[in-house]
RNA sequence: GGGUCUAUAGCUCAGUUGGAUAGAGCAACAGCCUUCUAAGCUGUGGGUCGGAGGUUCGAGUCCUCCUAGGCUCGCCA
């Protein structure tokens, strides 16, 4: 808002200071009866030789008749307090909120910038459990908050389609493999071998020898093994693209490990012009004791690639392809060191690009008392979790709409079930700051009260119900005629602030990557508007032009929720 | 042992670049449905911000040390 620019005008010409000093010092106060921004004089002090109080003073004496816009300036424990006018703030708040329209929240930031996003990337043969769901979601709204700065984005599928555990699952396949169970249920019958697998290997360590040797057999091309190898990730894909589907969740490619295998050799010349390459052990490692990091193996003793050196080479391929601006990963912390070797090595071969290579990590979904685990088939599927959720969510909506008498038919209950069942998971993951561990509970999974999803697609649902009966959709209708100065309340006041923040906390949540921060801010509006909503009876305002008034803020604040809503992946609904 | 992250209300978490009386949600307790959807709202109680020093006009925030915990530390990914 152009309040704030008046402001640190006024105060950069009057103080002699830079307007980006002013800037940076002047804060919002912590109650809103303090002001709606206030300056600390403290620093001034020593410059002027003169008490913050004092100052604030002074400068509060001359403020009033040179700023416009301005109900009152105040002095205060040093503090200068601005009060602006909180009628032509709030008016121009909403009138700016739907002039932009299904535009909210734009930017051009990301102009000609491209910026790859790998996420998800779950292993093959594996079940697509909760704790690839927070990689799933946490990638999907990036994607969607890049998105809408305007950045070029490409979605990666990392998929884990490579490695020793082929080796493990073609080694248990041979041994114990049920060809019928295969078809029917695929991912479950590789799971059980390869479960299978580690508690023999327990008692004949000889079987980890021999799945090396079928991977080892695997990268070399050998017929057998990669028919196996491409029949397991054939019929995985086929599972997780249900998952994905189920969420609205898609990539521009599904380049998984495999995919860079046969560009080794370009990293390990790379390596090898620069002389990073050492022997140690029996194996090819890079040493960075000037990174403070641990040697970086890059080829086994056996002479096979590991994750590292495919890591490497899907840096170089990507660069190559995208020129991209930033490379992130969205992978879980425990793999921090990994992505920190990796991006070390490629600096030191002199590959200016390893700096925009980022690394997004988040916590662990772990149960109170042990962690997830594939290999002990400890595991929540991600599908149970979702049908769990709905299921919930259904049975609240029959109850509902049996008190309230209306007339949802059991398609539209399932319809809505659906998206406030999958909003509740993934509100979950992306409430809370990225890299804190979640503690998985059922409980807290599927409460859907405060903060949560259902909360805030509730109020959407009732603000549109509103709107609804007015006749109005949230299209912003003749504006010009509209005099939105007359919101004057103070609920009205704290909602355009709360409108206000939306443009900034998205591009504050792309700089962090942290969805969190815009979905705190569109639940701080939820709760705000629910104020408002019991305080005045919006419909039933006397002065018809208030009313149009109110209801035009309201299509404002429905226009912000359902845009911050599917911003990080989750879908508004009409009615619940 | 090295690296790294974390420690804020009974529980789960926010806390902008150091700023005024540290905030939400859940749980607890007390209220609000003949009026726009009660998945809601209003109010009450609840804190030596892990501990000790230091820097500063001012520290939950920055520095040092200590304690507790998570993750991680060459041939898995």
């Amino acid at each position: 808002m152009d309040f704030r620019i008046q402001i640190v005008d006024w105060l950069a010409r009057t103080t002699g200071l830079t307007a980006n000093q002013i800037d940076e010092w002047l804060e919002i106060p912590p109650q809103s009866e303090l002001g709606d921004y206030a300056f600390p004089c403290f620093r001034l002090a020593r410059t002027l030789h003169k008490a913050p109080v004092e100052i604030a003073k002074e400068l509060a004496a001359g403020a009033e008749q040179k700023l416009e816009n301005m109900e009152r300036v105040q002095a205060v424990n040093g503090y200068l307090n601005f009060f602006i006018d909180r009628r032509r703030y709030t008016g121009q708040v909403v009138r700016q909120t739907l002039e932009a329209g299904e535009h909210l929240g734009q930017s051009d930031e990301g102009q000609g910038k491209t910026v790859i996003i790998e996420f998800s990337s779950p292993n093959i043969a594996k079940p697509f459990h909760i704790g690839h769901a927070f990689t799933t979601i946490l990638g999907h709204a990036l994607y969607k908050i890049y998105d809408r700065l305007g950045y070029q984005t490409v979605r990666m599928n990392h998929l884990g389609d490579y490695g020793t555990q082929f080796g493990k699952l073609i080694v248990a396949y041979r041994l114990w493999g049920d060809e019928q169970a295969l078809e029917k249920n695929p991912i479950q019958e590789l799971l059980r071998i390869y479960v299978h697998f580690h508690d023999v290997a327990k008692e004949k360590p000889e079987l980890e020898e021999q799945a090396r040797d079928a991977f080892r057999r695997l990268e070399a091309g050998e017929a057998d093994e990669m028919a196996l190898w491409q029949r397991f990730r054939d019929l995985s894909l086929k599972e997780f693209a249900a998952v994905y589907q189920r969420l609205g969740v898609s990539f521009d490619n599904y380049n998984g490990e495999s995919f860079y295998s046969d560009r080794i050799p370009a990293v390990i010349d790379l390596l090898k012009k620069n002389n990073l390459l050492i022997e140690s052990q029996g194996a090819q490692v890079v040493m960075l004791d000037e990174y403070g990091l641990p040697p970086c193996i890059i080829l086994k003793s056996d002479g096979t690639t590991i994750y590292a050196s495919r890591d490497i080479a899907a840096v170089l391929y990507r660069i190559e392809k995208y020129h991209f601006y930033k490379n992130i990963y969205v992978v879980g912390t425990p793999q921090a060191l990994h992505f920190k070797q990796v991006f070390s090595v490629l600096a030191k071969a002199g590959i200016p690009e390893s700096a925009d290579c980022v690394h997004v990590g988040f916590g662990l979904v772990k149960f109170p008392d042990r962690k997830l685990s594939t290999r002990s088939g400890d595991v929540i599927f991600l599908s149970d979790l979702l049908s769990e959720s709905v299921e919930k969510t259904l049975e609240i909506i029959r109850q509902n709409a049996q008190l309230r008498q209306t007339d949802m038919s059991e398609e539209e209950m399932r319809q809505i079930a659906e998206k406030i069942g999958l909003g509740a998971v993934t509100y979950t993951f992306l409430k809370n700051g990225r890299e804190r561990d979640i503690i998985f509970s059922w409980q807290e999974m599927l409460d859907f009260e405060g903060d949560s999803a259902p909360y805030v697609q509730y109020t959407y649902a009732r603000a549109r119900s509103i709107l609804r009966k007015a006749n109005l959709d949230d299209q912003a209708a003749d504006l010009q005629q509209q005099d939105l100065e007359l919101l004057a309340t103070d609920d009205e006041f704290a909602l355009a602030k709360l409108l206000d923040g939306f443009g900034a906390s998205i591009q504050k949540a792309a700089e962090l990557y942290e969805p969190y921060i815009l979905v705190r801010q569109i639940t701080a509006l939820a709760r705000a508007f629910n104020k408002y909503y019991n305080h005045e009876p919006i419909l039933g305002t006397e002065n018809q032009a208030l009313r149009r008034a109110r209801l035009a803020m309201l299509q404002a604040v429905c226009l912000a929720i359902r845009t911050g809503l599917n911003l990080v992946g989750i879908e508004a609904v009409e009615r619940m």
